[in-house]
RNA sequence: UCCCUAGUAGCUCAGUUGGUUAGAGCGGCGGACUGUUAAUCCGUAGGUCGUAGGUUCGAGUCCUACCUGGGGAGCCA
């Protein structure tokens, strides 16, 4: 007969089967009491609640209950039995306890305490054993899972592409250099330049800012796919919305045009949002009540709109719908600024939106999601779809409410002579993009996409407010410990 | 990268116009309590005041540089 199985404290308390002996492992939250009865709460990660574990004080050793402290781990036997005390309905009462592994409760710096989120992100390694960053953890698989799920039922299918990239062509930012070159030595040209053809790939190669261009080689014969991966960008940004390495999805949809493309954004943000909802209600109620305990000393109106509610609220209404033009127009007659309350001031079309402005539209004017489209080509990438006017193309930036900028797309440009021209006039070198050129030589189409930021979606879905809060080991200018 | 701001006990913070021996709460440890809910009550230990210079009779406190955290900006997802 083989060992009995550990059962889940999430399966244990919802069971009935009081009298039943079961097995639970898990680490020790709390341990309190007296001489007579203690009580542990374990976690085992299964569940945001804990389960409480009544302990007899005379049948065990004094000893080994002086090592079941804050942090430790245990293995339990015992019954499963209703509950005395009102907290719980469910409770075990323990037949024999095994101290897996012992915690040195004057070393162990998780204890049973508020801990601000700073110092919990300089103990990333712990700090899966906090409620906060469990309840986190498992939103972010949920919302990991919703992902694949949407575009499965969809049809798309998911495409791996490349981590490490010879192109630097895409514009998404500065590059992380990848390398096996002997950094103290490195082979140089008769001109004195480094020599990349001694370097492991015979080239220069960095990590990727995006995978939609392969993203789009695959569009131009499976249809509908999308990418779900790591993306790099070594920009020195330090702020609570960027990580020099985060997780990004890339859908590229052969035969939509920018329409299309808003109603696919749209209906994947609410599905998301929907199934966090249905799935992970008791984590969202625990991050909820965490972010009202630290908004309490705020004023009314500098507090944020209750978790679940504001999920809801997003649920139910459409996004707003309209272009750069008419955003400048009514920020150009918006109170801001003709008070003169903005750093930017509006003067008119061509400047870029600052997230002053993103935000007056998102917060203030609308008061709901906005998806905002056809900015000037300026101040957008190379192969986005040029208008009829010749002044904008089409794009699409979807902002949310406090954390801005949540998802980038457009039509791409699927006119090999526009296309060209395009890459001309903005200095980008068509020979080492062939590869890219030759879906707009070969049967092009017009097709669309848009890229959707993971860590900014875990950021209005859990209602943190720092993005290094929303990955587990977050990397970004000066921190890469872990 | 720029602007603002902070760094004092394991954690969160107080520390007066520069002045004798640097405080509190939480947590830890010891004790009390027959069912507790981050238990409660009593007691107790714990600090090279971010680092390096400087001003001063005297610096946690003032000045300079640097490091690190936080907020904002730019870049963007």
């Amino acid at each position: 007969m083989g060992q009995m199985r550990r059962t889940k404290i999430v399966d244990l308390l919802q069971s009935k089967e009081f009298g039943k002996q079961i097995i639970v492992k898990g680490w020790v939250r709390t341990k309190r009491g007296n001489k007579q009865v203690n009580f542990i709460a374990l976690n085992d990660g299964s569940c945001i609640h804990n389960i409480q574990i009544v302990v007899d004080v005379p049948d065990f050793d004094e000893n080994l209950l002086k090592r079941i402290t804050t942090g430790a781990s245990v293995s339990i036997n015992g019954e499963l039995i209703e509950s005395q005390g009102s907290g719980q309905s469910v409770e075990i009462k323990a037949k024999t306890i095994e101290v897996l592994g012992e915690c040195d409760p004057e070393k162990y710096p998780l204890q049973p305490k508020k801990h601000s989120l700073e110092f919990l992100r300089e103990i990333a390694h712990l700090r899966f054993r906090t409620n906060t960053f469990s309840s986190i953890t498992r939103i972010r698989h949920a919302m990991i899972f919703a992902v694949h799920k949407f575009f499965t039922e969809k049809g798309f299918y998911n495409i791996h592409t490349p981590i490490i990239t010879a192109s630097d062509a895409e514009g998404a930012g500065e590059m992380f250099q990848v390398t096996t070159l002997n950094m103290d030595s490195v082979p140089r040209t008769e001109e004195g330049k480094i020599d990349f053809s001694e370097d492991f790939f015979g080239r220069s190669t960095n990590l990727t800012v995006s995978g939609q261009l392969e993203g789009e080689l695959a569009a131009m014969a499976m249809a509908e796919i999308y990418t779900f991966g790591p993306t790099f960008r070594a920009e020195n940004s330090n702020t609570s919305r960027h990580l020099s390495e985060f997780w990004m999805i890339e859908p590229e949809m052969a035969f939509y045009d920018l329409d299309d493309n808003m109603d696919l954004a749209e209906e994947f943000l609410k599905f998301l949002i929907q199934y966090a909802l249905d799935n992970c209600m008791d984590d969202l109620l625990f991050l909820s009540k965490r972010l009202q305990e630290e908004e309490k000393n705020k004023k009314a109106d500098e507090r944020s709109m209750e978790l679940i509610e504001k999920l809801r609220f997003v649920m139910e209404n459409d996004f707003v719908r309209l272009t750069y033009s008419e955003a400048i127009d009514i920020l150009k007659n918006s109170k801001p600024n003709k008070k003169g309350k903005f750093n930017y001031p509006i003067t008119g079309f061509g400047s870029d939106l600052q997230s002053e402005h993103e935000r007056y539209l998102v917060e203030k004017h609308f008061k709901k999601p906005v998806i905002l489209t056809d900015y000037p080509k300026e101040i957008k990438a190379f192969y986005m779809k040029l208008n009829e006017d010749g002044n904008t193309v089409r794009a699409m930036d979807v902002l949310f409410p406090q954390i801005g900028e949540i998802i980038g797309g457009s039509q791409r440009e699927e006119s090999y002579e526009k296309l060209t021209g395009r890459m001309q006039e903005m200095d980008i070198p068509e020979k080492d993009m062939w590869w890219y050129l030759d879906t707009r030589r070969y049967g092009s189409v017009p097709h669309s996409g848009f890229g959707l930021g993971f860590e900014r979606l875990m950021l209005f879905v859990t209602g943190m407010s720092n993005i290094r809060d929303v990955i587990p080991f977050p990397r970004a200018p000066k921190t890469a410990e872990f």
